[in-house]
DNA sequence: CTTTATACCTTGTATTGCTAGGTATGCTAC
DNA sequence: GTAGCATACCTAGCAATACAAGGTATAAAG
C-alpha cells in the first residue's frame, strides 16, 4: 500500500492515536521490542500503554508494512521480538509530523486567543 | 460526574480524540452552535469534521455536563442549538490542556532526539 | 413552487483501546 | 530442585467512537 493511501487512513484516526506517532518516532531511534518500548513510552510521555494495546498495534504497525520483526534471543533473559522502521514507516512518519506540527499549530493558536 | 472522574476516562481517549479539546477551547472562547462549529474547526486546523461525528459528540459533552444547549431563532435563518461551556466544561478543559503540553513536550523531545 | 443553503439528527459499520485473561522462558532464593 | 517472580509475548471480548449515508425541517432565492 502506498504512503499516502496510508495517511488518508490515518487521517481521520489521527485524533484517536498519537500512539503510533510515538511509536514511530520511537523506533525511529533505533530498534526495540515491546516490552521495552511500553516502558520507554511510559517514561517519555507519562502514557501507561496496555499490553493489549501495544501487541496488537505493532502488529498492525508490521500488517501496514511500517515496521518489520525480528525475533532475537539475548545472551541472558526471554526471546525479543525486535521491531525495525521500513523506509515506508520513515516516509509516512515524515507527513504524521507534518500534520501534528500544523495541528499543534492551530491548537497554539486558539489557546493565544482564549 | 465529577471532574477527575471524567478526566480518568478522558484520558485513554485522549489519543483518540484532540476533538473534545479542540471544541472546549473553541467554545471557551464563546458560544457557537454546531453548524458554525464545524466550520471553524474546519478553517482553524483543516480538520474536517462530519456531521456524523460533530453531533454525536457535542450531546456527549452535554450529557457529562461539559456544555449546555441552548435553541435559538435568528431573525433570519433556522433556529440554532448554542452551546455554551459550564463551569465544569472549564475546568476539564483545565486539565485537558495540562495533558496536551506535558504530551506536546514528551513528543517534542522524541522529535529533537531523532 | 422548486431549488438551494442552513441546521440538526440517527443508524449501522469498522476500528481500536483496554480489561482480563493466557503462555512460555529464565532467573533467584530457599 | 523447585517455587516464585520477572521478563516477554499474545488473544478474545467489550465499549467507545469516527464516519458514511441517510434523514428531517426551515427559510431564502430564483
Amino acid at each position: 500500500m502506498e504512503s499516502d493511501k496510508i495517511i488518508e487512513r490515518w487521517l481521520p484516526q489521527f485524533r484517536k492515536g498519537l500512539l503510533e506517532y510515538i511509536i514511530l518516532l520511537k523506533l525511529q531511534q533505533g530498534d526495540i521490542y515491546g516490552y521495552e518500548l511500553a516502558i520507554e513510552i511510559k517514561k517519555l510521555t507519562s502514557i501507561e500503554v496496555a499490553e493489549g494495546t501495544l501487541y496488537p498495534l505493532l502488529n498492525r504497525l508490521k500488517r501496514d508494512g511500517l515496521v518489520s520483526a525480528e525475533w532475537k534471543t539475548p545472551e541472558v533473559g526471554s526471546p525479543r521480538k525486535y521491531y525495525e522502521i521500513t523506509a515506508l514507516g520513515i516516509e509516512t512518519l515524515a507527513k504524521m509530523k507534518n500534520t501534528w506540527l500544523e495541528t499543534h499549530n492551530s491548537i497554539i493558536n486558539l489557546v493565544m486567543q482564549s
